[in-house]
DNA sequence: GCGGGTTTACTGGCATACAAGTATGCGTTA
DNA sequence: TAACGCATACTTGTATGCCAGTAAACCCGC
């Protein structure tokens, strides 16, 4: 976390200076706990406190940040009950949308998730870690868009930026061929128009994606909400 | 929408100003469309523009305005889609936590359970509509906390405040009567430790709650998203 | 009357200045 | 030595000034 990005002036400084904290954050550049200061990062960027300020408190919605007033701008530890209510909403309503997906795919929709699972498996072989989890963002915000709740994923990716950060932080490697491996299962459940099938697909994909969470956080408490 | 709360100039402003225009705002007593501007709130106020900014901003973080550079921020429209989805993801959220409940809750939550549908009862016999609101608010939220899962409530909050300025908005008068049936339904499910009898009872009433929306965008189009 | 360029009064974006609370290190004091 | 008080260097909170961009009223020429 040396130099920061640089800033465009022709455009607005404060969706850059978000967008750049929020992922430094997400990829734990920024670990929980760490503080940062509107002075000091405005001097490094050549910008003013003003936006920077204002990018706190964007982050600050989105529960990346904590401002203690007179005191400073922490980043937000990584609340164990937070990331758990994010994998029970995940789970509710992912499963509820390949129901109902199961209901309404066409072969040109079965095809399409085939084609974005053919390409995880090539992100895999070629080791591209960062590739596969953009993949495998899209293709669960594949699925939202095609039940026609695009504005569904919207909410569930403010919930999974918060998984993904503890992924990020614990390093942890995650056995990349299983999640593969269910995702087939529930394009396999939509494709065989059974809305139980699919369901009980994306339920166990959904559950056993934290199932090692509670190690992690014994592994790492400083990292963790009190 | 003339003077607006005065401030106390001993707590922070921004949370003051933020909180007041958002309730304003779901409220409808600021309605979609209607034009803002920090100068002249933070006149009327007392305060500067920059309190004010950074209240937008927060508003704004939570999809109830939008900012146009050089132009002026504006409540925003409702979106349909916005609204679907946040019923939906409720639906399939609580409908979740019930089943969940079914199979855990004690005969202390099942009274105090039935008690908060006393009150529920007794504020529509008052005609006191804020407050059955205010009851009905708590009676999703002590579910899900009941359900060992507060923090779920905090993100089904966001989305309930989307679907409330609906309700203030088109002015319906809604069938309490109904809606405090189907509470009793809920909790008959949880007494009889049945999930699918709870969850069903929860799925009926969520979904019956938005059940007459087209006709209400139909006669407020202009509030609405294009 | 009507079309088109220009002025003017606004808007929000950003920079800067000042105010007030907090942490910290040091010197004094009991 | 330990506890206290205080100077000092931070922090964020708020106010204000300036800028660029927008839009609508305006004036002028036709």
């Amino acid at each position: 976390m040396q130099a920061g990005p640089s800033i465009d002036f022709t455009q607005p400084t404060v969706p850059q200076l978000h967008e750049w904290l929020r992922g430094a954050i997400i990829r734990g550049e920024l670990p929980p706990a760490a503080r940062l200061s509107e002075t000091e990062i405005g001097n490094r960027l050549g910008v003013s406190r003003q936006p920077v300020r204002e990018a706190f408190i964007r982050l600050t919605a989105e529960g990346l940040t904590e401002v203690r007033p007179q005191r400073g701008t922490y980043v937000s530890p990584i609340s164990l009950s937070a990331v758990l209510s994010a994998r029970l909403i995940r789970e509710a309503v992912e499963s509820d949308l390949v129901r109902m997906l199961a209901e309404t795919a066409d072969d040109a929709l079965l095809d399409r998730l085939d084609a974005e699972i053919d390409q995880q498996r090539a992100a895999v072989s070629r080791q591209d870690v960062a590739g596969f989890v953009a993949l495998d963002d899209r293709f669960h915000r594949l699925l939202a868009e095609a039940a026609g709740h695009e504005a569904v994923w919207q909410v569930l990716e403010g919930l999974k930026s918060q998984m993904n950060r503890l992924r990020h932080i614990s390093a942890r490697a995650f056995d990349t061929g299983k999640l593969i491996a269910q995702h087939q299962a529930i394009v396999q459940g939509l494709r065989a128009r059974d809305p139980a099938q699919a369901e009980a697909a994306m339920r166990r994909h959904l559950r056993e994606l934290l199932i090692d969470m509670p190690e992690i956080a014994s592994a790492h408490p400083e990292i963790f909400a009190p």
